[in-house]
RNA sequence: GGGGAGAUACUCAAGCGGCCAACGAGGGCAGACUGUAAAUCUGCUGACUACGUCUUCGCAGGUUCGAAUCCUGCUCUCCCCA
C-alpha cells in the first residue's frame, strides 16, 4: 500500500491524499460504508458500485467468522470474490464487539471469549487468531485486535485496557509476520489508538501506535456516547502525534458534522453504521440537516427526496411516496433511504476533498456545519 | 320461523361488582440510533381550565354505597337448524 498526500489545507489540519492498494485507489478523505456480514445492508453491489461509488467498504471479522465461517470464505477465494466486490475492503477485528457485546464476553490477557449471539457457542479471539482470520477473509486493510472501551470509562480501567491493547498490538504484529497472504494480493495492517477520553492516555497511546511504524493508523474507542467536544479534543491530540505521511482512520464516526470536523483535525478515513442503520429507521441525511421521513409533515409533499440529486433515487421518488413506503413497512423504502444516505455521505467526503484541493476547505466546512445543524 | 352467541376507545381484542380512563396487539404521533446481536428500540395515543376534574365500554331504564361487569326492554351483528 502506498499513501501520497496531495494537498493540505492552510487553515486547518485537513488533507487530501491517495492510497493505492492491489484493489485500486482510495481517494481521501473517504467515508467507508459498513458491510458487516459481507453486505452493505439494503444495497446491491451494483448500486453500491455505480451509484454510491465508494473506493472501499468494511466487513467484520467477528461476524464473518461466526457466519458463514472462515472455511466458506476461503473456499470462495476470499471475501472479495464471495461477495462480488472487486474494490477495497477493510475488516474490523472484532474489537468493537468487545464493547458492543460486552454482556456476552470475558476479557483476559490472552484474548476475549465470546458467547456467540447466533447459537450461544463459545469462541476465543486472540490477537494471533484474529490476524489469521483476517488473512483468510482477505481484506485489503486489516485491523489490530483491540479493546474498544466504553464511555464513561474509569481512568484506571482505561489505562490498563490501553496497555493491554498495546501488548495485543505487539502480538498481532509478531504473528502477522508468520502468516503469509492467502490470496494473490497484499494486505495492510492498521494499529489502533485507545485511551478513552483521557488526554494523557491518548497521547501515550498515539505515541505507542506511531512507533509501531504501520502503514496507516486508526483511532478507536470514540463515538461510544461521549459528547462531540470530547471526541474532537481526543482526535486533535492524537492526529498531532500520528505520522503525517500515513493515513489516519477514525473508527465508527459518525454524523456528517462529526466527519467534517474530524477531517479538519486531520483524519482521512471514516466508517459508520449511521447512514445505513438510520436509513432503515427512516432518517435521511441532507446538506440541510437530517429529516425523519416518517413524519406527518411529508404526507402530501410530492417534492423529490433531495433536490441535490446526488443519487438517482433522490429525484426518482417523492418524499410522500418514501414516507408511504416506510408506513407500509415496505423493503423498498429502506433501500431507497440507504442509497440516498450513503450517496450523501460519499458526496460529503468527496466534496471535502475537492475543497481541500481547491484551498477553501475551512470556509466550506464552516458553512456546511452551520447549514446541517439547522435541522439536525 | 326456531335455537344460540355477541355488541368495549381509530381497528382487533382482554376485562365479567370496587385495584378501570379500562390488559395486550395493530394503527397513529413523536423520539433514539456513531469500528451493526438493530428492517431495531423508547415514549405518548378519551377530553380538558391537566400531581386534579369531566365525559366513555350498542341504546334506554333499573338493582347497588359503587356497574364495562348484575337485571329488564330495545336496536343491531354473527352462527346453527328449518
Amino acid at each position: 500500500m502506498t499513501f501520497t498526500l496531495e494537498a493540505k489545507d492552510a487553515q486547518s489540519s485537513a488533507r487530501a491524499g491517495t492510497m493505492t492498494t492491489d484493489h485500486g485507489v482510495i481517494e481521501t478523505p473517504i467515508f467507508m460504508p459498513v458491510g458487516t456480514v459481507g453486505t452493505v445492508k439494503g444495497v446491491h453491489q451494483r448500486e453500491l458500485k455505480e451509484e454510491i461509488n465508494p473506493d472501499i467498504i468494511l466487513g467484520n471479522t467477528y461476524h464473518l467468522y461466526l457466519r458463514p465461517g472462515i472455511q466458506t470464505i476461503e473456499k470462495a477465494g476470499g471475501l472479495h470474490k464471495f461477495m462480488n466486490w472487486d474494490r477495497n475492503i477493510l475488516t474490523d477485528s472484532g474489537g468493537y464487539q468487545v464493547y458492543s457485546l460486552s454482556g456476552r464476553r470475558k476479557i483476559k490477557e490472552e484474548g476475549v471469549k465470546f458467547k456467540s449471539h447466533i447459537d450461544g457457542s463459545y469462541h476465543v479471539f486472540t490477537p494471533e487468531n484474529v490476524m489469521e482470520i483476517q488473512r483468510s477473509i482477505g481484506a485489503d486493510i486489516i485491523m489490530a485486535f483491540d479493546e474498544c472501551t466504553p464511555y464513561p470509562c474509569d481512568y484506571n480501567y482505561a489505562k490498563r485496557s490501553m496497555h493491554m491493547t498495546h501488548r495485543w498490538l505487539d502480538r498481532c504484529m509478531n504473528h502477522l509476520e508468520k502468516v503469509p497472504f492467502k490470496y494473490d494480493y497484499s494486505q495492510t495492517f492498521f494499529p489502533i489508538v485507545q485511551g478513552s477520553t483521557y488526554k494523557d492516555l491518548r497521547r501515550q497511546s498515539a505515541e505507542y501506535i506511531a512507533n509501531a511504524g504501520a502503514e496507516g493508523n486508526a483511532i478507536g474507542g470514540l463515538s461510544v456516547g461521549e459528547p462531540a467536544e470530547e471526541l474532537y479534543a481526543m482526535t486533535e491530540i492524537v492526529t498531532e502525534i500520528l505520522p503525517e505521511d500515513k493515513p489516519r482512520y477514525l473508527m465508527g464516526v459518525g454524523t456528517p458534522i462529526n466527519i467534517l470536523e474530524n477531517i479538519a483535525l486531520g483524519v482521512d478515513m471514516f466508517d459508520c453504521v449511521m447512514p445505513t442503520r438510520n436509513a432503515r429507521n427512516g432518517m435521511l441525511f441532507t446538506a440541510y440537516g437530517s429529516i425523519n421521513i416518517k413524519n406527518l409533515k411529508w404526507k402530501d409533499d410530492f417534492s423529490p427526496i433531495d433536490d441535490m440529486a446526488i443519487t438517482w433515487v433522490d429525484t426518482e421518488y417523492s418524499k410522500a411516496y418514501l414516507r408511504h413506503l416506510f408506513h407500509a413497512n415496505e423493503l423498498l423504502g429502506k433501500q431507497i433511504a440507504s442509497i440516498h444516505n450513503l450517496g450523501f455521505y460519499l458526496w460529503l467526503t468527496r466534496e471535502a476533498r475537492k475543497h481541500i484541493i481547491a484551498g477553501d476547505f475551512r470556509a466550506w466546512k464552516d458553512k456546511m456545519v452551520k447549514q446541517m445543524d439547522n435541522r439536525l
